[in-house]
DNA sequence: CACCTGGCATAACCGAAGGTTGTGGCTGCG
DNA sequence: CGCAGCCACAACCTTCGGTTATGCCAGGTG
């Protein structure tokens, strides 16, 4: 079976038409169609029926699509690691955070890097978890940042530093001198709060926590990412429990912030291969991360 | 990326030489360092350092590596599975059974089914439980023969019958009163038995109840298969737990046997595909295949 | 040391696979 | 009816993937 088969096969499962699948092969209409008829005829069975002048995958077809699927999105990552390969000599620092660390703490890092290197050339990016180790491990990146416990067989991750859970609340909550102190989880049971989407361990293990206060907190709204429940909270819509550099964004102004008491900390994590030997630049950069992270969740 | 160039990679990499992987391509090697040094140019870096004459894979070859053969991998596979599609009309009756199965009770269902369909031809194969799975689904076989639970979301597994755990030993152990009634699970305590090693579901399950025997039978001897256990109690090596149809094997002649009083039933599957149609002659076969093991199961 | 052997690279050549443009037939729709 | 969209067929061309013949280099051996 030649590979241009099963491109093609999944191109035209795709567009649900030869000339689609032509147009995105980038190959004429005549060329797909002869191709897609040697194709059958060497399998020795046909792929689609053509009724009407359409193709319609026939039981065979539906068949071998997920297993011709499944190669394409292999072959597709083996392309992205080889061309992670051949990359110019210079390299450019390339990082990958979460979305609540690019809100300032990577921008920082990289304005205080480049201070230092002024050569220095950067890529950055944000994604979540999955795609976070996706991306190491093809190489598409260099270093990752998050809050999540990312552990993956070919990666490391090294912890940089750790804070508490915040609370967020709308301005004139709390006193003053309440602000400094940790806020009993009990003191939650019964408040109008905002829910976090159960997509992260951070998350997740927030959720149990607050569902064994009684009475439970007033969850009516769940949001998929920390900055929507801090924006919520702004507008009063009731208290969350977020990660200390999302509450240090909205601190002082929009949230009043103070932190959890409870034993689970929240850790900063720096991500990277297992084989790679990281070079200067990239080392300064994990350092001005743990530098600039410190003076957000260890204040004073 | 050509999949020429995978395969003539995966193919280097095996033989560690590009001769080797000329032959296994059958190409001739002009033909394979051309297409090498295509591969390299292509990707921008070198996959194998030419040193004294020979090929030495680079770093990012040996990354490249587990990648490429999961990709080897699947594409035979779909090769397997389209080769299925393809096979002629007079489609043969495709077996595939456990060893133990195929010591009698597949033979004998056989040779009875072709007394009543005299046209029909078989296809007999012996596989272990995961492989039986692989084939089924990749339409080597239509039907599988197990005594294992082997649960799989493309396949349905219909049990047939069930029968007891069976004791076996050396001629002479046991009064011919005595055979007819099932052994107590304490009476092994202290027994020399041999082991059967816990690759299979029943395997374990009977070696978990082994365990709490007290004292613990002396194993001293572990084997991977039932009949090897037969062989070895013909011997006199000690005592056994075997499915009935192994036990059957040695009934009467090399081993006595009998049940032991276990509340776990052994179950013998037919298992076929989800969406398969079975024509009349698999149905009967499994009948047949039915029929037989309940005369070996539930005797008198 | 000279010689052979084994392994990779280069050169010249060749066929077929895979691409193109042009065209025609069929279907469905305004 | 006529037009637009989609697929198949034909004729033609480029290039890729293959061949044989040959050369170079390293290592083992009498």
């Amino acid at each position: 079976m030649r590979l241009r088969y099963i491109e093609l096969f999944h191109a035209v499962m795709t567009t649900n038409s030869l000339t689609g699948a032509a147009n995105l092969l980038n190959i004429s209409q005549p060329a797909a169609s002869k191709a897609l008829q040697q194709a059958e005829h060497q399998l020795g069975f046909t792929l689609f029926h053509r009724v009407r002048g359409r193709l319609h995958p026939t039981e065979q077809a539906l068949l071998l699509r997920p297993r011709v699927e499944k190669i394409i999105r292999d072959l597709h990552d083996l392309q992205r690691l080889t061309a992670n390969f051949a990359r110019p000599e210079s390299e450019p620092l390339r990082v990958t955070c979460t979305p609540t660390l690019a809100q300032s703490l990577v921008p920082d890092a990289t304005t205080l890097l480049r201070k230092a290197w002024p050569a220095a050339t950067a890529e950055l990016s944000t994604r979540h978890s999955a795609e976070m180790c996706e991306s190491l491990t093809l190489r598409e990146t260099d270093i990752g940042l998050t809050l999540q416990d990312a552990s993956h067989p070919e990666l490391r991750q090294e912890p940089l530093c750790q804070g508490r859970v915040m609370v967020i609340a709308p301005p004139g909550r709390w006193s003053h001198a309440e602000l400094a102190q940790p806020l009993p989880v009990a003191a939650l049971a019964g408040e109008p709060m905002i829910g976090i989407a159960v997509q992260d361990a951070l998350g997740s293990l927030l959720q149990s926590h607050l569902m064994h206060v009684d009475p439970p907190p007033q969850i009516s709204v769940w949001v998929q990412t920390y900055q929507l429940a801090c924006a919520l909270v702004a507008q009063g819509a009731g208290l969350a429990l977020v990660d200390p550099f999302t509450a240090s964004q909205g601190d002082g102004g929009v949230v009043q912030t103070r932190p959890l008491a409870l034993e689970l900390d929240v850790v900063l994590y720096a991500v990277y291969r297992l084989d790679s030997q990281l070079n200067p630049v990239q080392k300064h950069f994990i350092e001005l991360v743990r530098k600039l992270a410190r003076q957000v969740l260890e204040p004073g």
